[in-house]
RNA sequence: GGACCCGUAGCCUAGCAUGGAUAAGGCGGCAGCCUCCUAAGCUGCAGAUCGCGGGUUCAAAUCCCGCCGGGUCCGCCA
């Protein structure tokens, strides 16, 4: 709705888009009228009289949305209509489950996570797998086709060590429960100790790799068992916070099923490489210092290879192709961006997060240094369970409740963080559940979801609402939820899905706010049905944003 | 050495893309609010040279240059 809000009032102007934003001031604000003075200076005009002028040549009547506009101090301010808010209201009771759809149709690659299969997911991992799934969600809210990408890096020499470690030390004692990607890095971490004093593990190691990629029988076999151990724990973890693939893309298949080869050819046939024992591309014209290696000395390829020939096959079947990569990614991402554009092929558009670290440093999987996602889910659900033991739930409810509260808190603590932006992991912060965190948003809904509850069991559920007697806060409130589909369209475009983040949580604020003094099952009927509508209409935006979220929209908490 | 990212109250973050009207939340601190729709809530107070220095502009947290601090990358690793 405040989409068309907007768009009436960039066409009632007929200005650029960027002079109209949100403001604390209006619903939206011109503020073009100080440029234009600027640009007229020799009329020795203000801003505020340029403002007034612009202002008195609108016809505004003719946008239904447009409820008032002033000029002052320069900008004009633009508040929304009794029918903009009437519309947002039905709008959001009558399309429920669907408020906030777009239709941008299109056909979308999001390719996130892919840690290597040699141990379990990390803290660091986890803010790939929530800001990737949370953009599949919002992409998908947004009318584009989705699919979800886990790209398998099975070839690596990572994966050949772990090999190795299980060939050795064996994947874990069958009897005793560990998850399989904690048996996995356990044989990695082993291994890893012993390739300090032991440099022939090396060559074996490279001997491995040679054999993987020839596709000899029985080490493919070996390969995959490993691999998939890793997958399946891995894949648990994600299912606990409600991140999910469609696909898992083994980097191998690009080996055997002859892609490699034809983009190999293909940078061949474009004079793009360079063979002097091991085959490179020179990336000198576009300011490069060093050559791209491809293929080593001894026949096999290297990452880059297989991952051109993984965005030949993205190009082939998508329109957009999103990948979530770590920001020690980005150099490469640059170099098979520019490989690709050289083989006149459209490079992903790549979302890079900066690391999560450990107070005490950063992060490895290779030396055991690592908090694991699973650790943290644990310790989370434990203090959430914690909160609501002497609750008059069952038991089960109960675990429920501190499942959903646990996963919200740590999919909304790494979301609501700007990619860009450096994260170091805190426990107290992490358990604390007293601060701006999932739990206050799913409190919101629990509470709109009560209040609509009880109107229900008062045999009052009729929902009426009105415009003309919506005060400054509901008011407030109703603007709010209308942006709904407006903020989805900018992560879209933009890629930042913490924006999202933050608007839900506004929502809940602004809701809390709108409950302290806004009685509604004790108000007289006509505020009762009105407030009604505004909590009716809270709840649905409040779930739907969750769920955008990945996160439960608990009714009860 | 070169390149990229980050630097906003004691702490964690939003705002920076597209410069604009009093820099916004939370934690922690202090003082309050449950005979009232869930107190996982709410109110008030204290707390900011927006890393530092220049520049552009009528206007800079936001753009440009330099510096400082932290992180990352510069592999025939992935």
């Amino acid at each position: 709705m405040f989409r068309e809000f907007r768009k009436q009032v960039i066409e009632a102007l007929s200005c650029e888009e960027r002079f109209v934003r949100e403001s604390d001031h209006a619903d939206l604000a011109y503020t073009g009228a100080f440029k234009i003075a600027k640009e007229r200076k020799e009329e020795k005009r203000s801003p505020q009289e340029v403002a007034e002028e612009i202002l008195s040549n609108l016809a505004l009547e003719i946008y239904d949305y447009i409820g008032s506009a002033e000029a002052v101090n320069g900008y004009i301010n633009f508040n929304v209509s009794y029918e903009f808010l009437e519309d947002t209201i039905d709008l959001i009771l009558d399309e429920d489950w669907n408020y906030g759809r777009l239709k941008l149709g299109g056909e979308a690659l999001i390719e996130h996570t892919s840690a290597n299969p040699d141990g379990p997911l990390h803290i660091g991992h986890i803010r790939n797998s929530i800001i990737g799934d949370t953009l599949a969600r919002i992409f998908r809210k947004a009318g584009i086709n989705v699919t979800t990408h886990y790209y398998v890096n099975d070839m690596g020499r990572q994966v050949a060590l772990a090999v190795l470690g299980v060939r050795k030390y064996g994947l874990g004692d069958e009897k005793q429960e560990e998850k399989p990607d904690h048996a996995v890095a356990k044989a990695y971490i082993a291994i890893n100790r012993d390739l300090e004093g032991d440099l022939s593990l090396d060559a074996e190691a490279e001997r491995l790799m040679v054999e993987y990629e020839e596709g000899r029988g029985e080490v493919v076999e070996e390969f995959k068992r490993v691999v998939n151990a890793a997958l399946e724990g891995i894949t648990e973890t994600l299912q606990m916070l409600n991140v999910e693939h469609d696909d898992y893309v083994w980097e191998s298949q690009f080996i055997r099923n002859g892609y490699v080869d034809k983009v190999l050819k293909e940078l061949e046939e474009k004079g793009l490489l360079v063979k002097d024992g091991a085959w490179k591309i020179d990336l000198s014209d576009l300011g490069y210092e060093k050559e791209v290696v491809v293929r080593r000395e001894n026949g096999t390829t290297l990452y880059i290879a297989r991952d051109i020939a993984y965005h030949l096959w993205k190009n082939q079947n998508f329109e957009r192709s999103i990948n979530v990569l770590g920001s020690d990614h980005k150099l490469y991402g640059r170099q098979l961006g520019d490989i690709l554009k050289k083989l006149n092929l459209k490079p992903p558009e790549i979302v890079f997060f900066e690391f999560v670290s450990l107070p005490e440093g950063s992060m490895s999987t290779r030396r055991g240094k690592f908090i694991s996602a699973d650790e943290l889910i644990q310790k989370v659900y434990e203090e959430a369970y914690e909160i609501i033991r002497e609750r008059e739930f069952s038991e089960k409810e109960k675990k429920e409740v501190a499942k959903a509260v646990a996963v919200g808190a740590i999919r909304y603590d790494f979301i609501k963080v700007a990619p860009e932006k450096p994260m170091v992991f805190d426990w107290k912060q992490a358990l604390d559940f007293e601060r701006q965190t999932a739990s206050y948003i799913q409190y919101a809904h629990a509470r709109a979801c009560s209040i609509m509850r009880k109107a229900v069991e008062a045999g009052m559920p009729d929902l009426e609402f009105n415009p003309e007697i919506c005060d400054e806060m509901e008011r407030k409130l109703v603007v709010l939820l209308s942006k709904f589909s407006y903020i989805v369209e900018r992560i879209v475009k933009e890629l930042r899905p913490n924006v999202f983040a933050d608007y839900v949580l506004d929502i809940a604020m602004t809701f809390n706010d709108f409950y302290k003094d806004h009685p509604v099952l004790k108000a007289e009927s006509e505020y009762r049905m009105h407030r009604l509508a505004i909590v009716d209409a809270t709840r649905v935006t409040l779930r739907n944003g969750l769920e955008l979220l990945g996160i439960e929209p608990l009714e009860k908490m």
